[in-house]
DNA sequence: TAGTTTCTTAACATTTTTTTAAGAAATTAT
DNA sequence: ATAATTTCTTAAAAAAATGTTAAGAAACTA
């Protein structure tokens, strides 16, 4: 299946932090709790997250404040806050803010997810639209990464599996360049231990067999380092 | 000098439909007040629209019945529901059905203003699907989405089913690329999830059961990603 | 209300993908 | 040169996703 898509829970009850995170996760979301605006705007900048969910009363640094970092950063990542009473002022300041939604505590959860639901499954707007490059020409093939083909000029072409799809994609990115074998399995496996590393060695071996109709290609290994994808 | 942003308002109470409007109006949006939910969906199809703000309990037809019709005409036009109580049921409906969001009655004024400017604020989504479009030729076929018609050029012709039809649909504005399963899902389920996921494979079959009159298309899976209508 | 259509779910079959194991080969370190 | 480590390759086992049919539930019509 997909990868789950992230949230950033930013909540300074622990007790009602930890409940929210532990049901969205049974929900299949990927979930960051941050105690509070500080250690949520630095999570924030450590990865990519798909929405953020604010709690507005915190200490240090509240929810509306961490709002507005946010936005100068990021322009269109949802936001949902979370205010304790029906404070009008703060909802309205949210909105300003550029909120997608908020909740008065105490909600229901299902309505939470609800709310999640619609705001992740919302058309990408336009601006966030970067297109991915999937399509890739190589010695004599040419590879569709979206559609997972390989196909040789005048000859057969292969569907790829996932795991050979991304392989060979990130070769390709770094063609004639080292890939750094724990980068590659980080990324493609999610985890760098010997067990993936065996596994990552059968799958250089299917690239390679795939890549030596044209016999001017080679994945070359690099002792210790990584695999280098490179014509001679 | 920009023209406003048109507003279609179903409300059977018809005092605070009034003063609603006229609030409303007050705030520089035209809104076009409708007291049920069969004169709401005349005026829905009389004009075009920014977003509609829909009482849920309406005697003759309800807001959410409503919400139904309008979805199945425009996509992506944002809806509001206004519930009397905080009716858990009806909220989660409404967002099955695709709302943008809710409110509770009685509200405050100047929260629905927050909530409509955030909406219309709101980057336009990419929109990837041309809703007037509606008829196709393709292979040996030629499909109507309107009347949900495939028809086989010398052959017998089928009348689709509401999925079968959206699932075809979204198949054939993607010819020869890949349909992702989870936006097919989004779309057509609005939920992405193992019994969706399988729901989804039954109606492939299907498809592939009228298409077989076609022996040159195919749809093809993408193991794990999702399904390709082509020709060979 | 009955009849019809549509949709979901279950069950089982099949295919595809991924992991693991094991021995050979290559590389590096001692 | 020998030992230790890393890589290569193949095959088999395990896991995951899809294909297909059919039964029953739900929604819609007459």
């Amino acid at each position: 299946m997909k990868s789950n898509k992230k949230i950033l829970l930013v909540e300074d009850d622990p007790n009602f932090g930890k409940i929210l995170k532990d049901y969205l996760t049974i929900n299949n979301y990927d979930i960051s709790l941050a105690v509070n605006g500080i250690e949520g705007f630095e999570k924030f900048n450590k990865s990519e997250f798909d929405l953020c969910i604010l709690d507005i009363m915190m200490p240090f640094k509240d929810g509306l404040t961490l709002a507005k970092e946010i936005r100068e950063v990021n322009e269109s990542i949802p936001l949902i806050f979370l205010t304790a009473k029906n404070l009008k002022d703060d909802v309205l300041k949210g909105y300003k803010i550029g909120a997608d939604d908020y909740l008065t505590k105490p909600f229901d959860s299902e309505i939470l997810l609800a709310k999640i639901k619609s705001i992740l499954n919302r058309k990408p707007s336009v601006d966030t639209e970067q297109k991915d490059i999937f399509e890739f020409d190589f010695g004599e093939f040419s590879f569709n990464s979206k559609l997972r083909i390989l196909s040789h000029k005048e000859g057969n072409s292969f569907k790829l599996s996932p795991k050979e799809n991304q392989l060979l994609k990130m070769l390709v990115l770094n063609f004639d360049d080292l890939l750094p074998r724990d980068i590659a399995l980080n990324k493609i496996w999610r985890d760098a231990n010997y067990f993936t590393s065996r596994s990552m060695d059968v799958y250089i071996a299917k690239l390679r067999k795939y890549l030596e109709k044209d016999s001017s290609l080679k994945i070359i290994n690099v002792h210790g380092e990584g695999f280098r994808l490179m014509k001679d």
